[in-house]
DNA sequence: CGCTCAAATGCAACCGGTTGCAAAAAGGCG
DNA sequence: CGCCTTTTTGCAACCGGTTGCATTTGAGCG
């Protein structure tokens, strides 16, 4: 049913090989036999099949795009972005959800099955296990919105989470809050361990100021209600980082229900500058992450690694910053 | 580099085609050789290469799932439900981006060339010619989250876009607002066209209804609270039929920073039940899409496509149901 | 017009698998 | 143990392309 190179070839009266030509940039053809194919090909409705000619090729032009940030509205333009960036460059994502997954060997099995030409890893939550096993698959990887590490052993385009908890904690110095909280995500996850890290450092170079902590189950809109819920039944501080937009928005909702008002009776600050953050019901003072720069980034490294599969692996981190809203007291 | 099928049979000592038939289902093959196959498989770490044998069988289990709601909160749900449940069925979803792209011979082409075993469109928003140019290309398709026709040229999987309108006039006749509007997504999406059919419908059948209607630009935060504004300068409706949830927001949004209340100055019921609305700054009354279902229904659908290309069209729709929250005065 | 050299072409092998078919091996039975 | 049937096996062709290499074609030139 489908029409292949062969049929192409006896339509044109040329050789199987002289098709492939045309259709291959910078092949030897010429203008006579090139316009006589592509006339067979125009009638017969012919396109290559890129999946045979990765066979020899050894190119799929397929990226693996895995994730398990499914429920971080975020990841909702993170996936647009890279969705849009890597069809510029005409690669194909195929997308893993890696939502129920925990064995990146089963990963690498299933794109290697499917000759993914690289795959970027787009979550903060995942472990940099899942990274690392794709590269000793030799696979190309870049491991997008993951940890820094000053000795990286794959490529890792994000934030730098640490100084975000600096950041934010400089944030709130300055808008006079003494009783200060760390409200974070999971506490295993490595994005909220470095925001702690370097939210702590601030506050305890600080005289005077009195810091607590506590973290929410998930990266969750409910996991950040039901925290705040539990911090409100006892003296809770003036002022909270929370772990990310959703989180916040999980502790404001408890704050308001509990018939207290922010910023007067309590400040947040929150990171990632989601879409609904600046929505005015919402209205969310925030750390923006330039996500942006980094799919773009990323999807370089990907790329480029592909020419040279064994390109020195670095980190790339971008600088984050404050979007002033409606949550902290001003100044 | 990679690990091949013939490097298993030399290692196995056996043909290729022995090595082939114990990785195939159902296949004849002796226990004894098996046991020698998989041990040397293991041994090489070897896996088949699925786009190679794709070739023969004329299977890839590659879904082009292509949408160009990337803006739409739901649709992370809708990605989310999408990806899990094909992996669940050993199918791999290509994501296709159509945010900037009108001609829908350009994704058959695409998804042509990848060989793609069938397709979804997962969009509320796109035109049927989409979905038509897959089944014109022999290509198994479903729309999913696309509009009824009572004579559907493709399988429609979604709501009943007409039947949510009347709902929502009734649930807002039901709470004794005279004064009602519509305000509408972009005028020339379907889904807008529908739904503000099955609205006007009911109420132009109701006595000392004064009704009056509006369009967004788009299904969006920005352009809903655009079009409150307007609304707002004279003379606004007691309550409004927005296009869906994120133009809900958009409006809530201008009502307030106008100073007005809601419900008590306005009211509001939107569509889609995205994650946000449950959110208590947010809190909106809604129409809930059944998105398991829809998406669930669509991949059973696109499944039995591949084993009977020919199957009669069908539309598959399934009922909405008004959430209760508070965006509208009590009853 | 004959010669040289570069460009264009076709052949055939190959990419990593699958599969129809005939031959070989195994099993069942008298 | 021989004969017949069933199962297992390997051969070879094929899926839809690409590519190295030798050959043919044609352009350029004296």
């Amino acid at each position: 049913m489908p029409v292949t190179l062969k049929d192409v070839a006896e339509k044109a009266g040329v050789s199987r090989s002289a098709v492939s030509r045309t259709f291959t940039e910078g092949a030897s053809v010429s203008l006579k036999t090139r316009r006589k194919v592509e006339k067979a090909a125009q009638e017969l409705g012919y396109h290559p099949n890129a999946l045979a000619s990765s066979l020899t090729t050894g190119r799929t032009k397929l990226i693996g795009l895995i994730s398990n940030n499914f429920h971080n509205p975020l990841f909702l333009e993170v996936f647009d972005l890279f969705t849009r960036s890597l069809q510029d460059r005409g690669l194909r994502p195929l997308l893993v959800n890696l939502t129920d997954e925990t064995n990146p060997a089963n990963s690498v099995r299933l794109l290697r099955q499917y000759s993914v030409d690289g795959v970027i890893v787009a979550s903060s939550t995942l472990s940099p296990e899942f990274a690392k096993a794709f590269r000793d698959a030799r696979v190309p990887v870049v491991h997008s919105f993951g940890r820094f590490a000053s000795a990286p052993s794959v490529h890792v385009v994000g934030i730098d989470n640490v100084e975000c908890g600096r950041m934010a904690a400089r944030t709130l110095l300055s808008r006079g809050y003494r009783r200060i909280a760390f409200l974070g995500g999971p506490k295993e996850a490595t994005s909220t361990i470095d925001r702690r890290l370097g939210f702590f450092e601030v506050l305890n170079a600080t005289d005077g100021i009195e810091t607590s902590e506590s973290f929410a189950t998930a990266y969750s809109f409910d996991a950040g209600r039901a925290e705040m819920l539990q911090l409100l039944e006892a003296n809770p501080a003036e002022a909270y980082f929370c772990g990310d937009d959703v989180l916040s928005v999980g502790a404001l909702s408890a704050i308001q229900s509990k018939g207290l008002c922010v910023p007067d009776n309590i400040g947040i600050i929150g990171l990632n500058d989601m879409e609904m953050a600046r929505w005015e019901n919402i209205n969310l003072t925030t750390i923006r992450q330039p996500i942006r720069q980094i799919i773009d980034s990323s999807i370089e490294l990907v790329v480029a690694m592909l020419d040279d599969p064994d390109r020195y692996p670095e980190a790339r981190l971008f600088s984050c910053e404050v979007i002033e809203r409606g949550t902290l007291r001003p100044r």
